[in-house]
DNA sequence: TCCCGCGCTGACAACGTTGTCTAGGCTCTA
DNA sequence: TAGAGCCTAGACAACGTTGTCAGCGCGGGA
């Protein structure tokens, strides 16, 4: 009853199938499959036909089907921090470009550094049965994914390790990264450099902050408490941090920040200061060169992250399963524009 | 034959189902459904029974075979130009935050401005029966979506409109935003301006040379041809437009640019330039408050883009499939940082 | 002429889940 | 105590596709 005047072709969430295409073209289902996969053996009168069918019913090969006969979705997870993000647009879009090159479609969803979301968004994707899963871990316990390591998802991590759970993973060096970059600012006269970093139960936070002590240690400097900040990445944390360390007796002469979110946020500070103070920063951003003074960063390869992972996880799926697990290490790169190059200022 | 050394229960690719769940715990198929989806209409020690087999086998429903069963995927798609594209990222973000308020999944694609790529990653994500899309148009003929459309797939296009088919669209002011911008620069005394774009092929920076136009003509100045440039917007074409109509007998005075990568690479040729040139650029940036002089821009919200298409999407998956198309336009807003009120430097 | 083989085609089962329907045991009431 | 009704549980079909296998018609070799 209640029948609409819709078209009887068309309505709404009732598509065509290879049945009604094959019933059109009066051939069987196997021959509409055979002639929309390109399989040989299909006369061309008969292909002829079937195309015409399909053409005329508008049908288009529902994949959900085809991945439950396959076994293989073709898709792979991507489980990030924040897509808006500036870091992780050219990482997420690294491995788009190498999920595509192998014929893959790419999902993505933000963790918002919560782990429990990172947990349930990985979660809901081997639920969707994604061939692979790269993961940018918000959480330190990633034994949850063991049971669909096991069952065949290939996992990579990246820019921070897998917790509690042995997977494959690639990281820039943080450690050493951030001790060329504070070693950069010593050599330059510093001997009170502050350090600004994300909270020490990220990763990369806690190996920048191990970098930065290890350079002070090299150095011979003593480091004071008041010196190390770690917390939340906001403005406004970020601001009062370096307030602090940069007012009382002993002021810092430079500052070292934990990354890009922490850089842009102390330039702001530092230009609203009378005299100069130096600045490295963990991580490039664009039009750092055109600040004044250019601001020097340890730059990583966030494309490149995205690129090894997602290569990584293909060589995984194209028959690698057994492989054992492995952890690779890019490298950072010094960029000098001028900031860390200020002397200090008594 | 060549049975591997591998567990019986870990098989890579053979992932317990629920017959397996339901085989362990000694119940029935639809049993193990019941304790799978919480429904009610089961005894507290049956479900304790389901859920340790569940446990013991490491089971997780395969959402492949749901989709298939029940018609809908919860899942959205995204199209975009490019996820690394700062401008994008956010709108990205926001189409995800409102997707995972209704449950669903993000699927998203990069078509790297090419029409070819856009319609085959649209019809690649019909195909795996995604609710609905969201599409950043690079090409200008969508029919090839009617169908998609007329199936039930809810469509809204951001950014830019859709091409010869009558759909749901989300826009900013790209003419009157234009328009403010350069009557800003003319308000303050400047009478040859140039305007540097994209590709005129693309609709945004089409309309953003009308508002440009309209503005000169509206203070009654003429345009000169040579004060006119659109393209693509990569570093070095952009920079040569911009040198070219910098340079002459009678060079602009000030420059409106047509978005954010042509802003950015504007700043970077006037910073090499001695006579001071007034600029506004289209879409607000990171930072463009701290260069100097600070960058005024025409700001449009990338994502409340995202939001408000991303809810039109839902709005219309949640009932509304009859309602009409719609054309909803966000308004920009002029910030003013001083790059724009430099008086011309004659 | 007969038989074999090959090229094309379709019938059928299976992928893993959910909706429908029915069976069986229990409680409650008259 | 019998019958009605409810609650739990399972059998079965269906979603749309692909892999397997068997059948049919035709040409060529013995």
């Amino acid at each position: 009853m209640a029948e609409t005047a819709r078209g009887t072709e068309s309505r709404y969430g009732n598509r065509p199938t290879m049945k009604d295409v094959a019933a059109r073209a009066g051939v069987g289902l196997k021959t509409v499959s055979r002639v929309v996969n390109g399989e040989s053996g299909v006369t061309p009168d008969t292909e002829r036909r079937v195309q015409e069918a399909i053409e005329a019913l508008g049908f288009r090969r529902n994949d959900s089907a085809r991945v439950l006969r396959k076994g293989r979705t073709a898709s792979i997870g991507l489980v990030l921090e924040d897509l808006a993000d500036p870091f992780y647009g050219p990482l997420s879009r690294a491995v788009e470009e190498v999920a595509r090159a192998h014929g893959a479609l790419l999902i993505n969803g933000s963790s918002a550094e919560d782990p429990d979301r990172e947990q349930e968004l990985a979660l809901a994707l081997c639920a969707r049965r994604v061939d692979g899963l790269v993961v940018i871990p918000a959480g330190d316990d990633h034994r949850y994914l063991e049971p669909e390591i096991k069952a065949g998802v290939a996992t990579v991590f990246v820019d921070r390790p897998a917790g509690r759970i042995d997977a494959d993973t690639v990281l820039s060096d943080n450690y050493g990264g951030a001790r060329d970059g504070v070693a950069h600012l010593i050599a330059h006269g510093h001997r009170r450099i502050g350090f600004i970093g994300d909270q020490p139960r990220i990763h990369t936070a806690a190996e920048r902050l191990r970098g930065y002590r290890a350079a002070m240690e090299d150095a011979g400097l003593p480091v004071d408490e008041a010196w190390e900040s770690l917390g939340t990445t906001d403005a406004q944390r970020v601001r009062a941090a370096a307030e602090a360390m940069l007012s009382g007796p002993a002021p810092v002469t430079a500052v070292f920040a934990g990354n890009n979110r922490v850089t842009v946020t102390v330039v702001r500070v530092l230009a609203g200061l009378s005299r100069p103070v130096a600045l490295v920063g963990f991580d490039d951003f664009e039009l750092a060169d055109l600040l004044q003074p250019g601001v020097s960063v340890i730059a990583q390869d966030a494309a490149a992250l995205g690129r090894t992972a997602a290569e990584r996880l293909f060589r995984r799926l194209d028959g690698g399963q057994d492989a054992a697990p492995e952890r690779i290490e890019l490298a950072t790169r010094l960029i000098t524009r001028g900031s860390g190059e200020l002397p200090p200022a008594e």
